[in-house]
DNA sequence: TTGTAGGCGTTATCAA
DNA sequence: TTGATAACGCCTACAA
């Protein structure tokens, strides 16, 4: 089978008694060849185990094959799974992957995108819809099908795929209320754009019911963790020891104050709500099993993807495209005060 | 600055006054041009905003500046900061990452292999020690350097960076009968090469203490959750109900069986010790924190790297290298009982 | 439907 | 130290 030294186009040819265009047409368009031409070139790629040179192919072209994927982090397991659908959706095609790490640094994400832009990728999927000028005006003169995820931009430069995080916390503040906790307190880390829209939805919510009160926020622009989420319960419950309630930004957050509460012998759910969001799988096994918000991380990647190969099959003459993916509250005992 | 078309070699060349091999020379190798010659090309570098065009290159050399990765999982904490590790330490430099997903099937991992390969690689990254032999004719053959992480190996294709999982689970399950556990249980999920080489050293270290019992294992083929962990744990207890401490093979597994503990109102650690692996930071949070077995998860991801570009800078030269990275027995108060 | 000529931007080779 | 020439493997444009 495949010899050791690389395969050409021309080799394949001198087999298959074409020329090395006709190969080349057997393999991107297999439509416009004849059957019997088709059916050589294709016997002759397996013997020989021919592989297109992507270097080649891209120098002739000036047109990759990588999707450029940009992201704040790729511990964070909310963009694992995210990741996870975009490589799952690519698998198959002629497609490529390769990730961008802004570190959630705006500055960083610039750079990113300008090496991106220097290398005529197939496509650019951009987490969020935060990007800074700059950003924004290589995105929307770049050549490729754009998509931004996680979020729903009023203006987006090229497709979008996400939710509302606003509406998202605004249902989950609301699930609070209707449990009954009237003193509802608020625990956030790293507040960027994202997790101050999530801010947003839940003061809203909790002021029109009247149930909001400032002491009961804490928030912190260190990076979400476990244990990050005990110490803001820990210092919430110093500032505003009546709190009853808490929606907390992440769900790391929320498993480290379902600890937290756990070492001070406070009752969840009826002494203290606690609520989560991303529904990580950790949480539904918590004992109280801890409410959460599921957001669609894993289709977000795989409809990104989606589009970014419709965009190029149709060349670019398809719309913008807008999808809402929704979000889910899954309530569950963390929250189930006994009603009165 | 930096024009909307791309700027060749030929341009800067004409700029400076200059052959295009020239140009090429001074920027590969500033130290064989004139001092004179190399200042005139920077200049009409910076001026023209030329950035070399990696496809060319690659085509005229037949070498790519991609370093290949294959993992098991994308989404799994573990390799995600393998990974984290790897793109911090290819940060700045000229490679690229590939980023490749076995989803732990070793003839998937064989065909990505095959991909990497024919694509002339800078590099290669490849988690675990189990290819199957096709994969290590295709690793051993392969003209560049070859890096195997996560564990160790008496017999590399390449380097080795990692750690004995054998080793580590030995330590793990010493501590349990040093802390006067006696009947000592282990809970297993997806069974992979790595997990089942933990589980020699939990088996050959409880049998040497004559505290093992067939009945008190509990694994499954299905991939790891912390829901799972649950599971086990309460089909461990309908196995074996007397086990006093679990060793868990990884921490998903150990904080699904805290939480079995907590609802089964079982007290950790005096009516069961529960030790997980790896290390992840929910575990220290937990309520009572859970003792796990650091890896130094990052730490082999940058090195890996590192062995590649001395690999690359050394043309090959240099001998196989096996760096132990080691781990670390972090006990915590799940596996703290009262000693008579 | 198939083929021919030329070029994509860079580097290796050989020569000056 | 610098330069001319010829690949590298594929694709676009045009021709047959």
């Amino acid at each position: 089978m495949a010899g050791n030294k690389r395969v050409t186009l021309a080799e394949v040819a001198a087999l298959a008694g074409v020329s090395a265009i006709t190969v080349s047409r057997a393999i991107r368009q297999p439509g416009i060849v004849s059957e019997k031409v088709k059916n050589r070139v294709e016997a002759a790629v397996r013997e020989l185990g021919y592989v297109p040179n992507p270097a080649a192919r891209l120098l002739a072209t000036g047109r990759s094959n990588v999707i450029g994927v940009v992201i704040p982090s790729i511990t964070n397991n909310v963009f694992a799974d995210v990741v996870s659908g975009i490589y799952d959706a690519v698998e198959g095609t002629d497609f490529e992957v390769q990730l961008g790490n802004t570190r959630y640094s705006p500055s960083q994400e610039e750079g990113l995108l300008r090496i991106f832009s220097s290398q005529r990728p197939a496509g650019l999927i951009v987490a969020g819809i935060d990007q800074t000028a700059a950003s924004l005006d290589m995105l929307a003169s770049i050549d490729c099908p754009v998509v931004q995820i996680m979020e729903l931009s009023a203006d987006p430069v090229g497709h979008c795929v996400g939710l509302s995080h606003y509406e998202a916390a605004r249902h989950a503040s609301a699930h609070l209320v209707e449990q009954g906790y009237r003193r509802v307190g608020f625990l956030g880390a790293r507040m960027d754009p994202r997790t101050q829209r999530r801010f947003s939805g839940f003061r809203e919510v909790a002021e029109a019911a009247g149930v909001f009160d400032e002491r009961r926020v804490c928030t912190t622009t260190t990076p979400s963790s476990v244990t990050l989420g005990s110490q803001l319960l820990a210092d919430l419950l110093a500032k505003a020891p009546d709190v009853d309630a808490i929606f907390c930004n992440n769900d790391d957050l929320a498993l480290g104050a379902l600890f937290e509460a756990q070492r001070r012998r406070l009752s969840v759910p009826d002494q203290l709500g606690i609520c989560g969001f991303n529904d990580l799988e950790m949480v539904s096994a918590a004992e109280p099993a801890i409410t959460s918000v599921f957001i669609p991380r894993y289709q977000m990647g795989r409809q990104a993807v989606d589009l970014v190969t419709q965009g190029i099959a149709s060349d670019g003459e398809n719309p913008t495209e807008i999808r809402d993916l929704g979000f889910e509250l899954r309530a569950r005992r963390s929250t189930a005060r006994k009603q009165d």
